[in-house]
Formats: structure tokens, C-alpha cells, sequence
DNA sequence: GTCTATACACCGATAGAC
DNA sequence: GTCTATCGGTGTATAGAC
């Protein structure tokens, strides 16, 4: 009798299709936005005609879905790798962070548009696609004390803060760094905040 | 000869149209969200067919241009209205002026979206619209002195801030308080940062 | 001036032939 | 698995009745 086949040569070429119709998406979210996204521009892109995409996402949000997955375990990737050459010091372990973060929603807008708004309407993403995105608050909870951190509030006010820079920086001046530059101003101003030791830097 | 009237009739009939339309529009949008908003449902809510409604605004983009403006134009009112009792101690000003911008969004968060997120694929608000906007930013950056702001360094930090816990309040837990409860610890942090006399809070 | 009727081009999605 | 054909929906546009 026949053994198992090692690899699953069917299944291999759809993951590899899937892929495909993924990375398009992409490009063409890049250029059009998320919302002038369309099934019609990925599927001819890569050759299809548009139902065929359905033997492959069950919808256009599915495709969105997939997407959102696939940007949070990027990040996540990110700080996993980095989090060994993290400094100790809560301040400078503050501002690392906090860099990290600003510089991976700058680098690509629209992924960050897709990973922390909602620019899809009727698009909410799925709890499968949302678990690389819990795993990185998980990590972050995790990293509390090391960041100085005390309570939740901390942390709430903490993405509050990186959060409401980056999102000035997008809206008002996409690729710009106005707001960039108030990075480690605005760290330094929490870890004040927090009582942490370290330079302050002084209000200009 | 027949002097002109002092009213003109067929100019109020249809601002009175227009305005009809305007606050439809601004139902519609409540339930189903901006992009959910059709021309053909506001048309027949108020008894109209759909290219009815080019006879009052040149386009759909141009309803949620006339939304836009009136977001602002009511937010303009309400710090004008506003601005006579405002405490004159930097510190508590501040507190005042954030607390009014956060109370403003959070009262109606699909307005919030439209005044200051691009929830509509395509459509830019013009010149026009934007004007009353445009005038708060002026009303607030000439009150910076009173705020003991001394840049605008500074001031792009205080709206970051601020929104930072809008946007996180509205997108995690729209209708919450759970990021408007920081609102007064993120403000006294922030005129620590100035160095504005007044009682600090502690860190907890 | 205002509204109806009709049409166009595009979208996501589905059914069924091959 | 991929195609063609089609459906119901959208914003938009225009012609013509009143």
C-alpha cells in the first residue's frame, strides 16, 4: 500500500495562488487605497477573471480579512525579533518601543490604515485574523514593569499618546515628520509622568 | 414700479429643501454609518427620487462636503460661545479647552469621523467647507499665550495628545469612558511639561 | 426650476456549464 | 478550478414632463 505523500503538492499550489491574489491586493491598496480595492483589478491583474477568486476567499472582506492577519504577524515578527536587544532601562526600553512602533505605521500607511481604523466599511476583522494583534498587547501587558508601568491606565494612556502622534502625522502630513520629531519629547514628557529616572529634557 | 421684495421666497424654499436633505443625510449616516449613506435613501425618506436631489447639490461628495462644513461651523459656535468663561489660570484653561474638543466628539462619533478622519474613499472636503475648521485652529493658536504654550511644537503635541484618547476611546470602546477618564491625568501631565504652576497630580 | 423616467458603468456576489 | 452570464445594488447623468 501506498504511504502518505510527504508534501501536499494541491494544497501547496493553493496556499501558493492565495498568496498571489494577496500580494496583488497590496499593491493595488497601495495605489487605490482600501476602499478602490476591487476584485475585478486583482483578478485581471494576475490573469483571473473576478468570480474565479471566489474558489480561493469566500469574499472581498475575506481578502481584507487575510490582509489584517497577515499585518499584524508582520509586527509581531518585528518586536519578537527585537525584543532581546530591548534596552533595560525603562525610559530608554519606553522610547524603543514607542520608535518601533511609530516607524512600522509611517514605513506603510495603509497597513496602517487596515491594522488600526477602520477604513473598510463593514469590514470587522475576524477572530482568527485578530490573534497576532492580541498576541503583541499580550507581549506588550507582559512588558509592563520592564516599561516603567504600574497599572493599565499606564499603558492605555501610553498607546494613547503614540497612537494620537502617528495618526497627526498620517492625516496631516503623510511622509512628513512634524510629528515624528515629537516622538521623544512626548516619551520623555510620560516618563516624567511616570517618575522614572533618566534625562528630562526641558520644555523649549 | 414694483420695488424688490424683501424676501426672496424661492431662495428660502430651497435652502429649506436643502437643509431638509442635510439633516436626512445626517440620520441616515447616524444608522448606517457615512459610507452607508445612499442618495436613493435619502431621496425617498423625504418623499424625492434619487437625481431629485442634483437639483439642490452638484453630488454626493458635495452633501458630505455641506456636512463637513457644518460639523465644523457648530464647533466654531460652541467655543465662541464658550470662550468668555473660560478660566484664565493656563492650567485650568486647558483642562477646560480639551475637555470641551473631547466632549464634542465623543457626543456624536460619526461626526467626530467626518470633521477629522477620511471615512469616505474619494472625498476631500473644499476650501469652503474647511473654513470654519480652519478658523478654530486660528481661535486656538492665539489663545496659545493663555494655554502657556509657547510654541507650536507644543500645540501639535496637546491635539496629538487629545486625540490620541478620542481616537482610542472611539475605536475600542465607543461609548465608554474607559480613555476619558485620562483626559485630566494626560492634561496635567501635558502642563507639567510646560511647566505651568498648579497641583500636579501623582502618578498612581 | 423641480421632479420623474430612464439609462449607464461599475461594484460584489452567485449559478451553472465545461 | 475556471469560465460566462447574470443579478441586484450603487453613484451619476440626461431627457423631458409639468
Amino acid at each position: 500500500m501506498l504511504g502518505t505523500p510527504i508534501r501536499d503538492r494541491q494544497t501547496e499550489r493553493r496556499e501558493a495562488t492565495r498568496a498571489e491574489i494577496l500580494d496583488e491586493a497590496w499593491t493595488i491598496a497601495q495605489e487605490k487605497g482600501l476602499a478602490g480595492l476591487t476584485l475585478r483589478d486583482v483578478a485581471t491583474q494576475i490573469g483571473m477573471q473576478a468570480p474565479s477568486l471566489y474558489s480561493y476567499f469566500a469574499s472581498k472582506n475575506a481578502i481584507y480579512d487575510a490582509m489584517f492577519g497577515q499585518a499584524w504577524s508582520d509586527y509581531l515578527n518585528v518586536i519578537t525579533d527585537l525584543e532581546p536587544s530591548l534596552p533595560k532601562a525603562p525610559r530608554a526600553r519606553l522610547k524603543a518601543v514607542a520608535h518601533t512602533f511609530f516607524d512600522f505605521a509611517v514605513a506603510d500607511p495603509i497597513r496602517y490604515q487596515l491594522m488600526n481604523e477602520r477604513p473598510v466599511p463593514g469590514f470587522t476583522p475576524s477572530a482568527e485574523a485578530y490573534a497576532p494583534a492580541v498576541q503583541v498587547i499580550e507581549l506588550a501587558r507582559r512588558d509592563l514593569p520592564g516599561l516603567g508601568m504600574k497599572t493599565n491606565e499606564h499603558f492605555d494612556l501610553f498607546t494613547a499618546i503614540v497612537g494620537g502622534l502617528i495618526n497627526a502625522q498620517q492625516a496631516n502630513e503623510p511622509g512628513g515628520d512634524r510629528w515624528a520629531k515629537l516622538l521623544d519629547d512626548a516619551i520623555d514628557m510620560f516618563a516624567d509622568y511616570l517618575g522614572l529616572p533618566g534625562s528630562r529634557r526641558r520644555s523649549r
